[in-house]
DNA sequence: CTGTTAGCGCCTTCAA
DNA sequence: TTGAAGGCGCTAACAG
């Protein structure tokens, strides 16, 4: 505000230059029916001259809307690039489905151990009224006092891939559990009878719907459990080879892996070929998110694809809706993942079959 | 606004609360010195029994702020991977730096092509007042036009990652040149004498840059130049593997390609394997972004490091300096890239050595 | 269909 | 150090 070096043009001077009064003006730009051909006419000549552009802010002050929506994504620390792989197609589809509208995209990032933080975020979001809605992007748990002071503001908002229990609605997710009953639906029918879990973090949401995926299939088919083929790794590619390392080292081995994500499942691959077995001949391998990393693996992995881009165009299209229809709730909603069949799954060695 | 179910606390609560006059209360939110201790105990205590939180439209209008800083990407369409693995390192970074302060972050993205759409958004934002600051993130050249509204307007603005000749200012950079330079002497010294180049778009800003350097290099060092050994790929592994196996096809062999990014060095390697030679015993490989490709690749890959982190952060400490000092001038940075030696680079078979 | 005017909620100058 | 009051630029009732 130092230096008035550019004058900015206000409504008042166009409605001079048009010789209307303001308030006609306000009613040309907001396309309101009651402006006379005429005056529109010499009001949009008026502009185009001036090149008037409307300070957002004072619009928003006297509308009393913000015309924001923000994005809050909440993360593990240190990020973990396959979280990354997650997120970005998310964001470019929700700016995607915005653009067209008057809305901008607000970005923030707090880390999930900062509970407090998150709580004091939402809490100042609500109030300070400078968004009009928000989607919670989040993989972990979110507490439920948070949830709690967002549905008692009037803030619309929506949980993007992220579940919670005292709440029936405001949620779009997809089905890690139906996918992980296929893929083991899929190893089942290839003949695979023993199958081993490197899943990721024991405490996330997605992760723990594959585990029990993994095991009520495990009793749905009447396969042997065998809890040293359960582990957790860290989500990295390291992290799986680690554990796979363990499971090599078992005396009673598994003839197929199934994997939490697609790192932990080249971390996977990693340990069984430096030891020198083969994949799928020796062991089959499936991944989870249908990242880059699953196309160039050798072989390519077998894999699930979660459908982000709709998940994203859900989300902001009903966060819109509620936003116009403030009475409205969002149901919830989960969406289904595909899985993608490559070259790590193959029938069991004959020794093993049933 | 419909449905005033939750009244929203003012300024003149609090001053009413606090028995003192509403400039008072502004005084002591805004931190001016001159608020009696008395005074000062009393609001707070005010502040704290409604849970006030002054209304950020309000406060910018009245500033004259918005209290906004903006981060433009401009990038390719459909984007690749690799750029996103580019972006949200960077998104990450200048959040992080804006966390702490006032500021909120918004995003928007568009395409290159639609020069027109770019122009019009630019001069929008410039008008509209949205946003105190600017930070565009683009790998192609950007509109001398668009750079001069930039210019004329007071708003400031930081180009990262892009270069712009009709600025002396206003830009971080890192330094593909000297990246690519040092990867050649490297494999010089390793004793390759015939080095090919997969690149990437040819009209891409850092492309362009590590072609000139790998020409430049060629002659520094007293190389052959071949044609024949220069590719454009579309960044993507397929792309990569294409060319190489067009180079396979060739009579006359490299010793060591050169690739544009990681993804594509993916691919030649691919294409190598597949041809059944050995890297780097036939062939040594080089990539650039130091992804995650690059360290899941068999053999892992040696490749450039770009210091994403410090050019975010550079960008984003730079533009809140000068949107603080309007008078200042942001200087053109460039940053440097660190090579990183994995295993896909290794001495030539002998019989290609000098 | 149009002009007038009182807000939107806060900041900041001016006097006291 | 404080209160009063006039903006910030736009919208939306209201009266005509």
């Amino acid at each position: 505000m130092i230096g008035i070096s550019k004058y900015n043009i206000k409504l008042r001077d166009v409605a001079k230059l048009a010789d209307v009064s303001v308030g006609t003006v306000s009613r040309y730009i907001n396309k309101h029916p009651s402006v006379s051909k005429k005056n529109a006419a010499k009001i949009q000549n008026a502009i185009e001259q001036l090149g008037y552009i409307p300070n957002l802010m004072a619009r928003n002050l006297a509308k009393g809307v913000s015309n924001n929506l923000l994005l809050y994504i909440l993360q593990e620390k240190p990020i973990l690039e396959s979280t990354w792989l997650y997120e970005l197609p998310i964001i470019q589809s929700i700016y995607e489905y915005i653009r067209p509208t008057n809305y901008s995209l607000q970005l923030a990032m707090d880390y999930l151990e900062d509970k407090l933080e998150i709580g004091r975020f939402i809490n100042e979001y609500v109030n300070s009224k400078r968004v009009d809605g928000m989607i919670i992007l989040s993989t972990f748990e979110i507490d439920d006092a948070t949830i709690l002071t967002l549905m008692k503001s009037e803030l619309p908002f929506i949980l993007l891939g992220n579940q919670t229990n005292i709440l029936a609605a405001n949620q779009i997710l997809f089905d890690n559990y139906h996918a992980i009953n296929e893929v083991m639906d899929y190893l089942y029918q290839l003949g695979h009878r023993r199958i081993a879990l490197i899943n990721g973090f024991a405490h996330q949401q997605h992760m723990i719907q594959r585990a029990s995926a993994y095991c009520d299939s495990l009793k749905r088919l009447g396969l042997d459990t065998c809890d040293e083929w359960v582990k957790n790794a860290n989500h990295t590619v390291d992290g799986g080879c680690k554990c796979m390392n363990e499971i090599l080292d078992l005396k009673k081995q598994p003839t197929a892996v199934v994997c939490g994500n697609d790192d932990m499942a080249i971390g996977a691959m990693k340990a069984i070929k430096d030891r020198g077995f083969s994949i799928p001949g020796d062991y089959s391998i499936t991944g989870f998110d249908d990242s880059i990393l699953s196309r160039i693996a050798e072989p390519d992995l077998t894999t699930v694809k979660i459908p982000l881009e709709a998940l994203a165009n859900t989300a902001i299209e009903k966060l819109i809706e509620s936003m116009n229809h403030p009475d409205m709730t969002i149901p919830k909603k989960v969406l289904a993942c595909t899985m993608v069949v490559r070259s790590s799954t193959g029938r069991p060695k004959p020794e093993y079959e049933l």
